[in-house]
DNA sequence: CTGAAAGCGCTAACAT
DNA sequence: ATGTTAGCGCTTTCAG
């Protein structure tokens, strides 16, 4: 025997009224309102239900009957497993399906083929809305979900959208900071990774025009820190170099340190705009044989647990609060009024890879 | 100006096709069928579209008619964010994500109260099919799915149900190895650390009558696939310590070892059935400032990065390939015949937390 | 290439 | 406490 786990939805709600000769509100009410029906009766529908493989209402009928889908959907600028994958975009996951685990409602991946401007996976989400993870200002994903008519909350990226609530950080605040302690150590000749700028695959040293025409507001605004921190100590910017990475992977960031090492060995250190890329450079250094921090300082961004744990200088930031922060101001809007945008306290954290620069400068620059 | 997205789903297939004066149907094809109407109609409905704020076919209505989701449902044992911080359950999902992503399928994360039996969340979830993950045999949420009408495949556990596809690995099989390395290492006085057997909150020792009434077949399996290799060396099982912990954490695996080895200072070796609690019981090890592995040999189960990072002995399996293999199962069934089981190979890893033991039992045990 | 008709399965007023 | 009446918004034969 078989049971029901092969007929094709045999009964429905009407079909198991008919059958016990009551109405469909009555057996409706027997699931969703059990106090609206004597009890001996409820127990008839739903003996009757069991006996005749009725699994109970139909979640999606009972979706567009409500106008309830029961879920939150999630859209980030990556393939989906990158979720997965990236331990600052788990942090975030875990805090949002806390969130969503109180409220009761469901967390809907939905699948981006990621440069791929196939909209339709946006489209089909039966959700009630959106969370955006850090997506590009001109990503044709999210434009999709601003056209569904349903509230959406904006993590990170993009910065101000009409209507859209947001939660994040203030990254060039953050990135000051940072600046100030390495300049404060004394380094001059300071090295960039950052993350990718723009839609393009693209690999390696970032001029100025690319990094101002960047569509990723984080990074432009990391980047902003560290140029009005280097600023303060007199460096120009312009003589920064800056190279990009398009993946964002330890690998990536190993490759990009050793590219940017190459190209300027006068750096005493490399500020990365996230950890994984400063993992990376950790990395290069370790294969390159460059004592870190005694010969090499290298500083990340995020706060991840394996960077901690590296002992990186770097930015913590409350990713799993971000997480639950943007599932909250998606599932308990009360007040629907106007957009409300939520910024989270970042940390400094100087861990031991951040030294003050071995001296060949002050031989040089001195008196 | 505000935009559509204020607007309470304003306009709907069948408003916009009364404006133009046309068919429902013929608005229908403007998003569906391209092929089937005329390239300057279908401008006109599109730009129509637009200009109504008309955001395309409703996806909850969409998939009442065509009986398609779009997507599955996950439904995991522990609370949601636990999919998001435990690293296998971590690994499967990149799996089952890359996998929906191939099939343009979303992956719903079904919300469910961790012992709380509030299973409407299941019913709630509005899929084409349900992934379930290592659940125990009578997890009522299980329950709800397995009355749902559609497909189901499950990873790990539990097993054999009827109609239902299963991958997993061969965790007696793969334990029994690791207990014929311990044994001959040498090992004799072995304690084992294991996860949850049961559905109550628990922590202790665990005997024989509960290890036996587990409701959870990979930890069974995993036991007795120790209890097999101790005998295969002439140990029994009834003089190992087995010891449970309820949480699967790396706190909960330090402390369960401390309780271990304060019960049965004899043991050499430790036996976990997760890499999880075995970095516990790294740790507590440190702690004690016992080395690892001249003094005590240490196993885990799994591969997790973490733990093979830690040179842990472990049993590595492929849990992406788990998720990936579970995704296909459940989305590209062609063969809807008769139930498959897929069984994927482990590797068993000898690291560096596994020596011969000290050998006290040697002296004694001797000639 | 376009339209008319017929529901998909359910819930929510509003009666009774 | 139970039934009647209307749809929710869409797709899909089947005719024209």
């Amino acid at each position: 025997m078989r049971g029901s786990r092969d007929v094709r939805r045999p009964a429905t709600l009407a079909s198991l009224a008919a059958e016990l000769g009551v109405s469909r509100t009555t057996v409706s009410n027997a699931y969703n309102r059990p106090d609206q029906l004597s009890a001996p009766l409820r127990a008839r529908v739903l003996e009757a239900a069991r006996r005749l493989g009725y699994p109970g209402p139909d979640p999606v009928a009972r979706s567009l009957r409500t106008r309830r889908a029961g879920a939150v959907g999630l859209l980030l600028t990556e393939a989906l497993s990158y979720a997965f994958r990236d331990p600052a975009a788990t942090g975030f996951l875990e805090g949002l399906a806390l969130a969503c685990e109180r409220a009761g409602s469901g967390l809907l991946l939905v699948p981006v083929s990621p440069e791929l401007a196939d909209v339709t996976a946006v489209h089909q989400a039966g959700v009630d809305g959106f969370v955006v993870y850090s997506v590009r200002e001109d990503d044709p994903h999210f434009k999709a979900v601003l056209e569904r008519p349903v509230p959406t909350v904006v993590c990170d990226q993009p910065l101000h959208v009409e209507g859209v609530d947001r939660v994040g950080i203030d990254d060039r605040a953050a990135m000051l900071d940072l600046a100030r302690h390495l300049t404060g150590l004394g380094h001059r000749h300071i090295g960039v990774l950052c993350m990718r700028l723009g839609t393009g695959r693209y690999d390696g040293p970032a001029d100025d025009a690319r990094q101002n025409g960047a569509t990723y507001p984080v990074q432009r605004n990391r980047l902003g820190g560290l140029r009005d921190g280097f600023a303060e100590a007199g460096i120009d910017w312009a003589g920064i170099p800056v190279h990009e990475r398009f993946a964002h992977s330890v690998d990536a960031g190993q490759a990009a340190a050793a590219e940017l090492l190459a190209a300027h060995p006068e750096i005493t250190a490399i500020a990365c705009t996230s950890d994984i890329l400063a993992l990376g450079a950790l990395r290069h250094a370790a294969e390159r044989g460059l004592a870190v921090p005694e010969d090499l300082t290298i500083t990340g961004f995020d706060g991840v647990p394996e960077g901690l744990r590296s002992g990186l200088t770097t930015v913590r930031q409350p990713v799993l609060e971000k997480g639950r922060a943007a599932g909250e101001l998606l599932l308990e809007r009360g007040d629907r009024n106007r957009p409300r945008t939520v910024v989270l306290p970042t940390e400094l954290i100087v861990g031991t890879t951040s030294a003050v620069p071995r001296s060949p400068e002050r031989w040089f620059s001195g008196w």
